[in-house]
DNA sequence: CGGCATCCGAGTAGATACTG
DNA sequence: CAGTATCTACTCGGATGCCG
């Protein structure tokens, strides 16, 4: 896999753009209490990439249904991020008072909208991954 | 800040580049082996996010002016991600055996190349930062 | 200067059991 | 069914000291 040079000029087009969201990107203490990053850390942890990833598959999952997909998954964990992310505006959350009790999440407007983004990153991944398993062969090697 | 509806003909799109991805997505097996979910988990750490960013900024910097500008970060955590983000390809570490030692850090075109992908989730997030904080106001209340 | 080794504390994850 | 509660184990981060 191939990756194509980056030339100067896009450089530049990527420094501009990280100025122009850290304009503040001098003084130390604006950086920090920036929100980005760690929004960024609770919507692209490893188990909410999964989350997003089924839901933008199957439209409407129920809680146990998620947790026998997002294998590994404990019900703490799910139970957690998915109160995060609802949180956050990302999925809805639908209660049933039937009995037994029935909860689906889905993919809010919001949530699709990050979906499409974060899949955008996952496809460069997917598309690189041999790549860096190389890179990483040859670093141990080194 | 306004978010789009989602058509249905874009959820479909996003659904096939998931299942194009995941072919294998059912067996629950196979997922979890999937490398993807950890790469991503660690190239999109909080840490390393600010490192991109850095490096994408200011084009060659040394280990304790990365230090310096990642607020925050300790010795060993800084280390230990340049070294993954070295092992991975996205970094190149030159080495002067001055006195004292001087020790480079640049992105690869590789990097290059992943921080623009990584810059649009950013850009994403800077854009829609006020509507998750609204979003998570509208939740405590509720 | 650029780390690595070591130690320690906090937070987080996981397993299990239990409940409305 | 959809979680919560509890406990344990463990990873991870931070601080410090040292060395080439």
């Amino acid at each position: 896999m191939e990756i194509e040079t980056t030339t100067d000029y896009q450089k530049v087009k990527v420094a501009n753009k990280i100025k122009k969201m850290f304009g503040h990107i001098n003084p130390r203490t604006s950086m920090e209490l920036c929100p980005i990053r760690d929004i960024m850390a609770l919507s692209s942890d490893k188990w909410s990439i999964l989350i997003f990833l089924y839901l933008g598959f199957f439209p409407v999952l129920r809680f146990n249904e998620l947790k026998k997909k997002v294998y590994g998954i404990s019900n703490k964990v799910l139970s957690e991020r998915l109160k995060t992310l609802d949180r956050d505006g990302y999925i809805s959350r639908k209660m049933y008072s039937e009995v037994p009790i029935r909860v689906e999440y889905q993919l809010t407007d919001f949530g699709h909208s990050y979906l499409k983004k974060l899949l955008e990153l996952t496809e460069w991944v997917d598309t690189y991954k041999e790549t860096i398993q190389e890179n990483r062969l040859k670093y141990k090697a080194s």
